[in-house]
DNA sequence: GTTACTTTCTATACATGTATAAAACTCTTC
DNA sequence: GAAGAGTTTTATACATGTATAGAAAGTAAC
């Protein structure tokens, strides 16, 4: 009953939403403008601003729909230790899996609300491996600043790929003083090999070993 | 000899570089348009694009310029562990910087010549420490992928800060559900002050012990 | 010197995100 | 029902990165 005053709305934060899921998948993410999500959902780019502060919130409303409606593990390891990493790897399949994550992981240590889920669980383990409220709130944002940091780079070596932007590595690599610097050098171009590998799970173990010590094993 | 032939360069890609130091220090780094820059070194904005793929090889050059001339740890600790940590930090802080590195580290594991220094480090006091050429690899890409995260986190986290954006996440912590998320609920509004915390270091050093096991001991 | 060729530079154009101002629409109050 | 107030939408405009086409300025061959 509060009968709002004004001009009534003829979209809403929801068909924008959903419009930009529609062209995501119908154009891919670089298809996804302003003036294209107007079209789509029967308005002008600028009314699009009276509900969404700027692209980059849209793009985070669009990941936390999306994140809400990923699928989680139905069962978890019971083991804290192992929960962690389970779940931390849950997310970053789940954040790997949408393409414009990557313009908005500037976003530091909290997603949106639609992805709570994943902080939540990890620091509810880490607190049961026995750290404190503290501490396992640093452990958390540990790992969420180790996985934004693999997401984007692998983002990254795909397109790089992908435009066949080899060159400069090769001729980086290729020119290389050996004395200056030997490690390098010996590596060779076997550099891009080596570094096509997948090590976030190596990486997520050895910050969950070294964050959350053995001493107070479970259970 | 090779007496090139065509219309002689007016600008070069050295000028260009220098001239886009002059405007960032002047300017800031949002102050860097490729207009701008034209007028700087006296051509049109497009002339650039004769010497610079694009705005970030640009910003790559920059970088690689700027990790370069910066100062370097003068004296490592020997112990293989202690100097990789030692490392990344440097690394980490010549980094943290300069204020345009967030849009260029997309650019994944590598970074440009002039900061090639840092992985030979690493990798070398890796392989010193026990771990074989492919293992130590490993450890580099996983310190990278941490410390670009951390980067880019606090780097939006600062720039949050700096616009008050804090309310949104007020909004999503104080309405929170405490059934569904009762460590966050619990947490209330302390992850503002929590997730302040600079937790590099923290997180470096459990990384460094689990990619690095302490068996071989430096001797 | 003229022609061909190569490289660099200039002019113009376009798509994009977004600022700003004005217009349209609705409810409330008289 | 006319005037006012509050919202949302539209129109227009601008800065930005960059594509494209062609002009300018040099060398090499004849």
């Amino acid at each position: 009953m509060p009968a709002r005053t004004g001009r009534p709305p003829k979209i809403s934060r929801a068909d924008i939403v959903a419009a930009a899921h529609r062209v995501i998948e119908e154009d891919g993410v670089e298809g996804l403008t302003m003036r294209r999500l107007a079209r789509e959902v029967g308005s002008t780019a600028m009314a699009l601003y009276h509900h969404v502060r700027d692209k980059e919130e849209l793009l985070l409303l669009l990941l936390d729909d999306y994140a809400a409606g990923m699928p989680r593990p139905q069962t978890l390891p019971e083991e804290p230790r192992e929960q962690v990493i389970a779940v931390a790897t849950a997310m970053r399949e789940t954040l790997s899996g949408c393409p414009w994550i990557v313009d908005v992981l500037r976003a530091d240590d909290l997603l949106s609300v639609g992805a709570l889920w994943y902080p939540e669980k990890i620091i509810d383990a880490a607190v049961r491996a026995g750290l404190t409220t503290e501490e396992a709130v640093d452990a958390y944002r540990v790992i969420w600043h180790y996985t934004a940091g693999v997401i984007v780079g692998r983002a990254a070596a795909r397109r790089r790929r992908a435009e066949g932007g080899t060159t400069y590595r090769e001729r980086v690599f290729a020119e290389l003083d050996a004395e200056e610097f030997p490690r390098l050098a010996e590596l060779g171009r076997r550099w891009e090999e080596l570094t096509a590998k997948d090590t976030y799970d190596k990486g997520l173990r050895a910050l969950v070993a070294g964050l959350m010590p053995e001493e107070n094993r479970w259970p």
